[in-house]
DNA sequence: ATGAAAGCGCTAACAA
DNA sequence: TTGTTAGCGCTTTCAT
């Protein structure tokens, strides 16, 4: 920790100033080249290390950004966080962490803590309890660069990286309607969050694209788990006309649906069809194999440093403001949700 | 951006020095309780919030510590990162990622980036492309506090939090015996690898202790994945006297091995025992459910933390240069380990 | 209990 | 092309 080597040590063996160092480090237009390699020669040979912090505090830049996720023991937002990582290192940026576990007084707390580690900029993917913005609104107030990936706001003008979950639900839920189930309901998860919205609202229009009438009962209200997914089913079973078909909000909730139905002795597929959302691990490993729809998590992460990027580097941070990048849902189709049993 | 509130800010307004407010600020002990108040009343009144940077270039502490990881995709190493974040937040400290992709070159760059971002300490779970340890040491020699955890080295002096890999795989292995199989196969993992040579040690002594011989054609090198595990499993089953369960080093290899043996007809369990490490989240949800080892990786990541502090607050970083914290594996009894076929 | 002054290591305006 | 000078905002001796 001691005898640090600094511009100092190098500009003194050289006899020339520690401006001239700091310029030729940085490879700056007027340094003449033959400094610059002596320079970069005695640095090399002394094991020098810019000092990122004194160089953070004279530039205002840190070249490090905040990520704010729920949780990084879920596995989405640990593929998205890979994404990120891997395009801002290689970018030159750091990248901090940290945790909202779901709350809006820790997400709060993030924002504050980022903020005062003075990061470049922020992502956000918005927790579940958050409905009271104004924490961002400062952010951007402040112009401290800001993006949402995936759980994103609309309304408050900071821009994100989503995917179509409108049109992911709208197009598993059809394509359950064109294996031939009749009387399709979807378990619906947190209504706060907007994507959780918009997938109740493609699997609404899809019915009605299709001429087939919604029905409020095959509508539960579930809230992302296993056990949420069993309560839905049973309380579909426990209707007059049953349901032939579930798309449900998310993949956790679907395996809990299967579980379900399959204690009963309906068949999946062919008796009985499900799809799922979020492309989880576990989904091509039970059986039946799940149908279900992949978030590009790896892309997402990658789209969202990219825009982020941008406003960094932009001065105006207020031009493309309104900017929102929707990736593609795609769709996998495997056993849950055909027609025939596949054996 | 502009326009910071800073101590002089603070100082100005009260007519004190700057010096005073910044021993106010952090409750320095000479300071009057009237003067303490005034600073912390005005300050709270601008929202002033203390430059981490000028601190950190003063003081010479970040108070942010790096984490170096294989993959943020893979499950554990999100699961442990989260128990290093969860209690390293509390602590006041960020956590900076760092992924090194399994390779040698982006773990040394990771290395590198860390301590020029001044890190306080470091943890690190090592690459499967490592062999070289010399930038671990390095870091050693200047004191850098560092802490490895899961893949440890306990060859160069650095401290680490693991689980007890060989007593899982005992314990597994005789309880494969214990069930009444007889031939019990192995696949193993990458080899240069410490926790699977763990794992390979503790099959091999289970055998011993039940007085059976070990049969090297019933060892598989695998590699941590579904497609090694099926080819064991093929393997296995190529030979005149074929095993009847396998230990599999990690959970991915065991359901290959499970589709495998499924795929022969063989029932498991009952004809066919089979035990998994690493308690991934599918192994409760597939058919048959998944014995395996829970690996406390939350817990891990705090204990990690928790070394890496100590080392960070003590001068003397050699003194508990020695440390080592081997939690419990937390064997977990499902369906594919018992004897009898559970319906 | 507080003030004065120096400086962490680097960068950037201005000069030369 | 290089040097001079002045800080970034904070902490920390050393005085008082």
């Amino acid at each position: 920790m001691s005898n640090q080597i600094t511009i100092s040590t190098i500009a003194t063996e050289l006899n020339i100033t520690p401006a001239t160092v700091s310029r030729a480090l940085r490879d700056h237009p007027k340094i003449s080249a033959k400094t610059k390699k002596s320079v970069l020669r005695v640095a090399d040979r002394l094991n020098y290390k810019r000092n990122k912090i004194a160089s953070s505090l004279r530039s205002g830049k840190t070249h490090t950004i905040g990520v704010i996720i729920p949780s990084a023991e879920i596995n989405f937002f640990g593929s998205v966080v890979h994404g990120i990582e891997s395009l801002a290192n290689a970018h030159g940026y750091n990248v901090l962490i940290y945790q909202s576990n779901e709350t809006h007084q820790q997400e709060v707390k993030g924002m504050e803590t980022l903020i005062a580690a003075r990061v470049d900029g922020i992502l956000v993917s918005i927790a579940k309890d958050t409905t009271d913005n104004s924490h961002f609104v400062e952010a951007k107030e402040k112009n401290i660069p800001l993006v949402f990936f995936d759980r994103a706001n609309d309304d408050i003008g900071i821009p994100s990286v989503v995917i179509d979950d409108y049109r992911g639900a709208f197009l598993a839920t059809d394509h359950l309607i064109k294996q031939g189930y009749k009387r399709i309901a979807h378990v619906a998860g947190p209504q706060n969050i907007k994507v959780f919205r918009d997938r109740l609202e493609g699997y609404s229009n899809a019915l009605q694209a299709n001429n087939m009438q919604k029905n409020t009962r095959y509508i539960y209200q579930g809230n992302i788990s296993i056990e949420s997914g069993r309560k839905a089913a049973s309380y579909f079973l426990s209707q007059k006309i049953k349901p032939d078909a579930v798309f449900a909000a998310e993949d956790f909730t679907a395996l809990g649906v299967i579980k379900e139905i399959k204690n009963n002795k309906i068949k999946i597929p062919g008796e009985f069809g499900v799809f799922g959302f979020a492309n989880e691990l576990f989904g091509e490993h039970i059986s039946p194999t799940l149908s279900t729809i992949d978030q590009q998590t790896v892309l997402m992460g990658k789209e969202a440093f990219k825009l982020l990027l941008q406003f960094i580097e932009e001065k105006e941070v207020s031009v493309i403001t309104q900017k929102k990048i929707v990736l593609e849902p795609l769709l996998i189709f495997r056993e849950s949700s055909s027609r025939k049993k596949i054996k």
